[in-house]
RNA sequence: GGCCCCAUCGUCUAGUGGCCUAGGACAUCACCCUCUCAAGGUGGAGACACGGGUUCGAAUCCCGUUGGGGCUGCCA
């Protein structure tokens, strides 16, 4: 029988990075084994869903590739479904009322130092009222064992279970039960989910087998629970103090085969020599049963890094195409939140832009640097780097010699990045300057920065008269 | 507190009893290249948490300790 498998996010605010590894793992292994991916979206605790929140997983999602089989399916759809279960298991004894209140608990609890609920309406025959949840009589002794796919046999005692509650007193069913049922009723084979819900899992297996009583018996899924993705405190990632959100990978210019490639080498490797690995061959290496146990922590640093070699390997209309966004959103399919160009859109010059890509692609690690790093040839005047400036132009004595020679020999020269670059080795050595020295106080008048593309190219891309302009002014500056 | 998981360079990992004086990648440092910055190249520093076993032999198997993490909701 061909896998099954899940990913059932609650729609609880923006796409969350391990969501997103959650999801293209059950993607990878549904992809492997000729499996369905289906997306379920647990959306039963109606006060906390947004319709705008799943709008942001599904696209997200669909930016990273990860596209589902089936679904979204809506939990809440099922809810009469899970009701008319819970109705059942209440009958055959599996689910008891329970009237306790939090505070009740929690006042008892402070005698007995062990947290979590001590079963005191458990044999009580509680009438079931609008006032009274259901709880699952968890057996007394014995234990259930969880079978892992990626951690072996974890065994866990029923003395240390406490009698979850399936049903709230309002009649709604809970993760417990909808989980449970929905995998049943969806086929679901294979359960890869966050290390967090180990927990849970013999909870959903006790379950399970009661749910086989009152309902047509199926059979258990596999389970495999993923290690954590931290952060550098070793702390599960959080949204309040981490950078989490998927989307904001995207506004930051991350490629979406680079982000998933990046997911992948987190508890898991490639078995080549290069970490560098394409979809297909991900998909086609990845191995559930081999993913590392231990938490992994979600380095940017390399995220970054990986991300300029996928830059660095478009080729260049991919490039102007991956740009656009922030570069010309005007003509893009979509556009970075956030961020915007610091230039006026109608000068934007798409030849330009096209003619000093090449140099921008091998230096940029996300796209988001771009703007940045071409705003000089789209703003009639760039802002300067005060400190660039001063330290190169205004107290450097250097400078104002080179500039007017600049002027002198720029004015008449080939106006090619091959003659200026010769032109101005030429007028920095009747200077006694190396090149180095003298394209310094030249770049900060042009580009506004002492750093940048190569400066010849940008010159030429300018036009002489533009490079003139900028030079003088750069001087008039300098004198006051 | 209880239950559970985990443990190789700072980080992600390779390693499944001998191929390991532990390999790669990111980060870092030095040098080279060089019009700045990147990229690239070369080289350096850098790890099997600890203690017991098992074995001719342990990073690899077992036990314990320590350390870290997760869960402990009428959230999922």
């Amino acid at each position: 029988m061909a896998p099954r498998v899940r990913f059932a996010p609650s729609p609880t605010g923006y796409f969350h990075v391990g969501s997103a590894r959650t999801s293209l793992f059950n993607w990878l292994f549904a992809r492997q084994t000729g499996g369905t991916f289906v997306l379920r979206i647990e959306d039963t605790d109606a006060e906390r869903g947004r319709p705008e929140w799943l709008d942001g997983i599904i696209s997200a999602m669909a930016w990273l590739g990860l596209d589902p089989d089936e679904g979204p399916f809506h939990q809440s759809e099922a809810e009469p479904r899970h009701r008319a279960i819970a109705d059942a298991l209440y009958g055959a004894g599996y689910l008891y009322a329970c009237e306790c209140t939090r505070e009740e608990i929690d006042a008892r609890t402070h005698e007995n130092a062990t947290p979590g609920y001590d079963g005191f309406c458990r044999d009580r025959a509680v009438t079931r009222t609008t006032q009274t949840a259901l709880r699952f009589k968890v057996p007394a002794s014995g234990e259930t064992v969880v079978d892992d796919v990626i951690r072996g046999q974890v065994v866990f005692p029923h003395d240390s279970m406490d009698d979850f509650v399936a049903v709230k007193s309002t009649g709604h069913p809970l993760f417990a039960l909808a989980n449970a049922i929905d995998d049943r009723d969806m086929g679901i084979t294979h359960v890869i989910r966050g290390e967090d819900l180990l927990p849970t899992t013999p909870k959903q297996l006790l379950m399970w087998a009661a749910l086989d009583e009152v309902d047509a018996p199926v059979e258990l899924p596999l389970f495999a629970h993923l290690p954590m993705l931290v952060n550098e405190q070793r702390k599960k990632l959080s949204k309040r103090r981490d950078p989490v959100a998927v989307e904001s990978y995207r506004d930051q210019g991350f490629l979406p085969d680079a982000f998933v490639n990046y997911l992948s080498l987190l508890g898991w490797s490639p078995n080549g020599d290069s970490e560098i690995v394409d979809r297909a061959t991900i998909v086609d290496q990845f191995r559930l049963d081999e993913v590392h146990h231990a938490p992994a922590f979600f380095d940017v640093a390399k995220l970054t890094h990986l991300n300029g070699e996928y830059i660095r390997k478009l080729s260049s209309s991919e490039f102007l195409e991956c740009a656009r966004p922030w570069v010309d959103p005007a003509k893009a399919q979509w556009t970075p939140e956030g961020t915007e160009p610091p230039w006026p859109a109608e000068h934007f010059d798409e030849a330009v832009f096209a003619e000093m890509a090449p140099l921008i692609q091998e230096r940029v690690a996300v796209l988001g640097e771009i703007p940045a790093m071409v705003d000089f040839l789209f703003l009639p005047e760039p802002p300067f780097d005060e400190a660039a400036f001063t330290k190169v132009i205004a107290n450097d004595e250097r400078a104002e010699g080179i500039l007017l020679k600049a002027i002198e020999v720029y004015g008449s020269c080939e106006f090619d990045a091959e003659a200026l670059h010769v032109a101005t080795a030429a007028l920095g050595e009747a200077l006694g300057h190396k090149l180095r020295i003298a394209q310094a106080p030249i770049r900060v008048a042009v580009t506004g920065k002492s750093v940048g593309p190569p400066l010849f190219e940008s010159l030429a891309v300018l036009g002489r008269d533009e490079v003139l302009r900028r030079l003088e002014g750069a001087l008039r500056r300098a004198e006051r």
